[in-house]
DNA sequence: GCATGTGAATTACTTCACAGCT
DNA sequence: AGCTGTGAAGTAATTCACATGC
């Protein structure tokens, strides 16, 4: 058993947080005991769409497409990379994770034959939209991209942009106010709060 | 010139976010105008610390390191790579981006002297926190951590984490709930929001 | 007329605090 | 006594709406 302490203990936030969040989703402790720890990783796990396992395709097999791919996380996630594509010759073929990377143009029949449901872009950001456009013409429904783009897609498709960039200049704000420069400026406004992760 | 409607719609939130976002900084428009776009990208430039460059350590010259090396946004954006390391023998010495990889036991004293201030992780789960205490002791004021893991650092240290199963995992929240399952199942609670991007 | 900048109103989120159960 | 689940209270973020200036 662990109690809502313990665990706001863990990731830094409160007790009451903890509980208000779960009671989003039903009641999965026991007053006075506190949460079974296997039943609140099998509770989190249906909550988060994770009982079951999802059919992926990343797109893109250069460095990213590679790092994910030797990325084990993913499978035992429940997530199955059913295919990888690529639009360079020379790597059309190879092997990347338990896959043979194909022809980035066979795309629209394979992705909805092995029934794709989650797509991830891993493309430069030039291909990136044209590739995301496929895998929404594909029938996906979610998308995660690490092109450094903004990408278009309708309202019913999810998505979620990794961008490394955007990530660095996060800190470089957090590190700009933390120290600041040592010439006589004024000191910044109200309001200016902290982007510690 | 550009007016918060423009820039709102561009983003997809509203103008009047647009506007009290800018005012926490300063007034950055003209009334009846807009905003200038050559000065509006100065000025956030400014705000988010990028009107200087930054040193950058890369630690881990694996696939997501040659990512990282090969993702060329970084030094036009202000990030200077000054230093990659691994602890493999094999990859030490060979050239990453315009680096040679060294050994990471020579990174306290390469960080010092190279004046890094912010580390990037990209080594396997087991090295990162034991490669953060190091950039930490090194003096880095920035972690961004690629490794799929909790890092503990102390409270003056920036931290940012990028998790590509966390991320799946919200891509399969919110395609759990945007299409549910068929069986007889009833509806979710109130409150239950989107997880869309 | 057009668009900013900002108090006021609204909405959302977090924390408090306690009844109720173990 | 210990801890959850949850209304109530408190805080924070967003949106409204308009005075102000171009």
């Amino acid at each position: 058993m662990i109690s809502s302490r313990r665990l706001a203990e863990r990731e830094g936030i409160t007790s009451a947080q903890v509980r208000k969040d779960l009671s989003c989703f039903g009641s999965f402790g026991r007053r006075g005991l506190g949460y079974d720890v296997a039943n609140l990783r099998v509770e989190i796990r249906e909550i988060l769409g994770l009982a079951r396992r999802w059919r992926v395709a990343v797109v893109g097999a250069g460095n990213v497409g590679a790092a994910l791919l030797a990325y084990r996380g993913f499978e035992k996630q429940g997530f199955d990379v059913v295919a990888v594509f690529d639009r360079d010759p020379a790597r059309i073929g190879i092997r990347l994770g338990t896959r043979v990377v194909q022809d980035v143009a066979s795309l629209p029949a394979v992705a909805a034959r092995e029934q794709v449901e989650i797509g991830v872009i891993a493309t430069p950001p030039r291909a990136a939209q044209e590739v995301t456009d496929l895998l929404v013409a594909a029938g996906v429904g979610g998308i995660l991209n690490f092109a450094p783009r903004k990408l278009f897609v309708p309202a019913h498709v999810a998505l979620r942009t990794v961008d490394m960039a955007m990530e660095l200049e996060s800190l470089s704000f957090a590190l700009a106010r933390a120290r600041p420069p040592r010439d006589g400026s004024p000191p910044r406004e109200r309001g200016a709060r902290s982007a510690r992760a």
